[in-house]
RNA sequence: GCGGUCGUAGCUCAGAUGGUAGAGCGCCAGGUUGUGGUCUUGGAUGUCGCGGGUUCGAGUCCCGUCGAUCGCCCCA
């Protein structure tokens, strides 16, 4: 392999064969499932007006702040590739007058775009399906999306090996009391703390009960939690949420170590986790962000929502075996380029009847045999001068072995057995 | 942005201590000018990721760079 080989940028790759099938399976999975919870779909741009995500988002988060594929487009615009999808789709229901109609279930497929270094499970350009619930207030909403995104799983076979952790990171007011109770704490032991989580303690106080550093874990072990900080409306949908998510026969972990990096979120935090990805354990991610269509323009519209990496969902499916085989072809075989006029009429009846068939372009009977052989065709119909002449065909089934003539006009009744 | 490992044919990989490249699979052609899968004969593979250095000589040693991979940060 030569260097001057054009390889794709880092961080993407070619969906081909059995990894377009995977990656395909899990969006064709989501769609049907999120359509049965009346989800409708929606395709935003995946760029947008970078004002989209740097509000959206919040300034200080890592995505905003050093992932984000920016540029200045020819007219001087400044615009970026999406990183996720929730802003978009905010940004959509404000810019479409949709905060008129609410609420509204969107649910999407498509890609994003990070600039980080990839690693398992982790790329430049990848690709999230997402579902969001937007202007509801009511903690059914976050058990409904939960619901519906744990049902997805279920569904594509790989539900057993991730765990749905759930949190609160309540309202604005029970989290900026909450901040203050954490700096509070974690400033009085400020040495002891982790170079990373000395730096958190500035940017995102939260981030350190999350910290995987050793000497972090025991100072966030008597540090205090948000459930004495939770105001009595914050501590009700927290209750309620967990209820219906019992009532919907979904199990879960309560995990108050659940911090979520973008600045939207309040409520309701949860990410589904699994320890067979590597570094990367989260399959999929979300909360409620009931500030985030304001940011947009909007009137204030309470809303919740989830992301998932495809490619990692399809990783798992990977580890299943759940790969759907791939449809197998009839090859019509003209013995001679006097037959390829018959044959193409075979050929084009069998499509037209529902039958999966292919035609080789050239070489001779042999060639094309070896050539149906290869791609694994379930038969082979040879039209030869005779039987062009009797308007019929061999049928030579390919598994067994044997052949046998049949007229074209039983073919599609023949080949639907 | 930081650290570890790796980079030889389309694929998987072999090439002790430096002497200008090999195997298997796949591919192409023949044995079989109306019949595949098995068998058999023959054939083509490649600036040994890229650039520089050391050396009479570098796939092999050194530096840089790009890429892959694993981990940190963060996230899907």
């Amino acid at each position: 392999m030569s260097s001057q080989k054009l390889q794709p940028p880092r961080g993407t790759r070619d969906l081909i064969g059995d990894e377009f099938r995977r990656h395909h399976r899990v969006i064709k999975t989501a769609r049907r499932i999120s359509a049965l919870y009346g989800f409708e779909e929606w395709a935003t741009p995946i760029f947008e007006d970078t004002r989209v995500f740097a509000r959206g988002l919040g300034e200080t988060s890592d995505v905003v702040s050093k992932e984000m594929y920016v540029f200045e487009d020819r007219g001087g615009d400044s615009v970026t590739l999406r990183p996720e999808n929730t802003a978009g789709v905010c940004r959509a229901l404000v810019s479409n007058g949709l905060t008129q109609s609410l609420p509204r279930k969107v649910f999407y497929a498509g890609p994003m775009f990070r600039y980080e270094r990839p690693q398992a499970g982790r790329y430049r350009q990848f690709h999230q399906i997402g579902a969001e619930i937007l202007g509801v207030a009511e903690p059914l909403a976050d058990a409904e999306v939960i619901a519906c995104g744990y049902h997805i799983q279920r569904e594509l076979g790989i539900a057993e090996g991730s765990v749905l952790e759930v949190n609160t990171l309540g309202d604005t007011e029970s989290r900026d009391a909450y901040r203050a109770a954490l700096v509070l704490h974690f400033s009085a032991h400020r040495d002891s703390l982790s170079e990373d989580s000395q730096r958190r303690l500035e940017k995102n106080p939260l981030r350190i009960i999350d910290s995987k550093d050793e000497g972090d874990r025991r100072l966030v072990a008597d540090a205090p939690t948000i459930a004495a900080y939770l105001t009595p409306t914050a501590r009700a949908h927290w209750d309620v949420l967990r209820r219906h998510l019992d009532a919907f026969g979904v199990p879960f972990r309560e995990n108050p170590r659940i911090v979520r990096g973008l600045d939207y979120y309040s409520h309701t935090a949860f990410e589904f986790v699994t320890d067979r990805l590597g570094a990367q354990g989260t399959v999929m991610g979300g909360g409620r962000y009931d500030g985030l269509v304001e940011e947009m323009g909007g009137p204030p519209t309470p809303s919740v929502g989830w992301a998932a990496g495809v490619e990692r969902l399809a990783m798992l499916l990977e580890a299943g075996d759940l790969t759907p085989p791939a449809p197998r072809l009839v090859n019509v075989i003209p013995v001679s380029e006097a037959e390829e006029g018959v044959a193409m009429a075979v050929l084009q009846s069998l499509r037209a009847g529902g039958i999966a068939a292919e035609m080789g372009y050239r070489g001779n009977l042999k060639r094309r045999m070896e050539r149906a052989n290869k791609q694994n065709a379930r038969a082979a119909l040879i039209v030869g001068e005779a039987e062009a002449a009797r308007g019929v065909v061999q049928l030579r089934d390919l598994d067994a072995g044997t052949q046998e003539e049949v007229p074209v006009d039983a073919l599609v009744e023949r080949l639907r057995g």
